[in-house]
DNA sequence: CGCCGACCAGACCGATCGGTCTGCTGCTGA
DNA sequence: TCAGCAGCAGACCGATCGGTCTGGTCGGCG
C-alpha cells in the first residue's frame, strides 16, 4: 500500500528463506537473520517465539510458493502426458538457479532428527501432497499405478542433482517417465 | 592384542558415527563425542586436528562398512536378477532399525553447503561408487540400461522411508524394478 | 491530548560452541 | 635410566548461540 519497504514480518520471511535454504537451519543464527532483515532482535520475537517457529513458516511459506509454481508450469500443458513429463521440465529448469540446493524438505530432514518435532510433522504433510498432486496426474494420464514409482524417481534425481550439479539425473528420470507413458 | 578397551582413535569413531548419524552434524558437538567417548579432548585433537576431520572419517568409515555389507549381502544370491533386487532386500532390512535416519550421505548434503568442502567431496565420491555398483549389477542381469533409474529410485525410497517411516515406498521401488528385470 | 502498541538499537543473559593449554601419569625403547 | 610421547582431566579462550530486557521514537486512535 505505501511507498515504503515490506513489513518486518515480510522482510524476515523472506530473509530466512534465503538463508536457510543456502546455509542449513542450524548454520543460520537467528542474529544473522534480524541483521540481514534489517530488523530488530524485539521485533523477531514479537511474530516469532521462537526460531523453530520461524523454521516452520519457512517451510510451509516455500511449499506453498513452490506447489503453486509448480502448477502453474504443468498447467500450461495440454496433454496429460505433457503434464506429467512437465514435472522433470519444470525441475530442470529450477537445477539452473545458481543456489540450487536440493529439495528444501529433505534437506529439513536431516537437520530435524526428531520425528515429532514440528518441521518434520509438516516436511510429512507436504511430502505426502506432492505425492498425491503426481498420482493424480499420473491417474489423469491414464497410468494409475505408476503414480508411485514416478514419485520416488523424481524425489531420487533431485536428491543426485544437488550432489552432482547437473541436469543428467533429471533428464535420466524424465526418460524412463517418458517410456512409461508410452507403453 | 590386549584385554583393555578399544584405542581411543576407535572409540571417537563409533560414538562420532552414533551421534553424527542420529542427531546430524551440527547438532553433536565436539564435547558431547569426547565425552561419550571416554576420551581426554587432547587425545582428540590429537588425532584429528578439527571436527571436520572427524566428519570425513566418519564419512569414509561409513562407507567402507555399508558397502561391504552390501555386496556381502548381494553375492548371497545366485541369480544376477536377484541380485539386483537384493538391493531393496537390504534397504528393507536396514529400515528395521530403530535408529534408521535415511542415507547419512544424503543428510550430510543437507548440512554442508559449500560444494567443495571436504565433506561434500566425499559425499560425490560415494554416491559415484554406489551408481557404479548399481549399474555394474544391472549390467550383469542383461539390462545395461536401468542401473541409472534403478540408482535413481532406490535413493528416492531410502529418502521417503525415512520421511514416512516405513517400508512401502522401498517395496514399491522393488516392485517396479522386479517388473522391469522380467520385461 | 494521552495512551498504547509496533518498531527500533543494542546491551545483556547463561549456555555452548570449536579449539588450546597446563600439568599430570605411565608406558616404551634407545 | 631417562627422554619422549600417548593419554588423561579439566580449566580456559573468544565467539556465538537462542532468547530477554531496557529505553526510546514513532504513528494512530480514543
Amino acid at each position: 500500500m505505501a511507498p515504503d519497504e515490506h513489513p518486518p514480518v515480510a522482510r524476515i520471511l523472506s530473509t530466512a528463506d534465503r538463508l536457510f535454504y543456502e546455509q542449513g537451519f542450524g548454520a543460520t543464527g537467528v542474529n544473522q537473520i534480524v541483521v540481514e532483515a534489517e530488523v530488530a532482535k524485539d521485533s523477531f520475537y514479537r511474530h516469532f517465539p521462537s526460531k523453530e517457529d520461524l523454521v516452520v513458516a519457512y517451510l510451509e511459506n516455500r511449499h506453498e510458493a513452490f506447489s503453486a509454481e509448480l502448477s502453474r508450469s504443468v498447467e500450461a500443458r495440454r496433454s496429460p502426458a505433457k503434464r506429467v513429463l512437465a514435472l522433470f521440465d519444470s525441475t530442470a529448469d529450477w537445477l539452473q538457479a545458481t543456489d540450487f540446493r536440493g529439495c528444501a524438505f529433505q534437506n529439513a530432514l536431516a537437520e530435524f532428527s526428531d520425528p515429532e518435532s514440528a518441521p518434520r510433522q509438516v516436511v510429512r504433510k507436504v511430502k505426502s501432497e506432492q505425492r498425491a498432486y503426481i498420482t493424480r496426474l499420473c491417474s489423469e494420464a491414464g497410468h494409475k499405478s505408476i503414480g508411485k514409482q514416478v514419485f520416488l524417481l523424481l524425489e531420487g534425481a533431485i536428491s543426485q542433482a544437488a550432489i552432482r550439479r547437473n541436469d543428467k539425473p533429471v533428464c535420466e528420470a524424465r526418460r524412463a517417465v517418458k517410456q512409461w507413458l508410452a507403453g
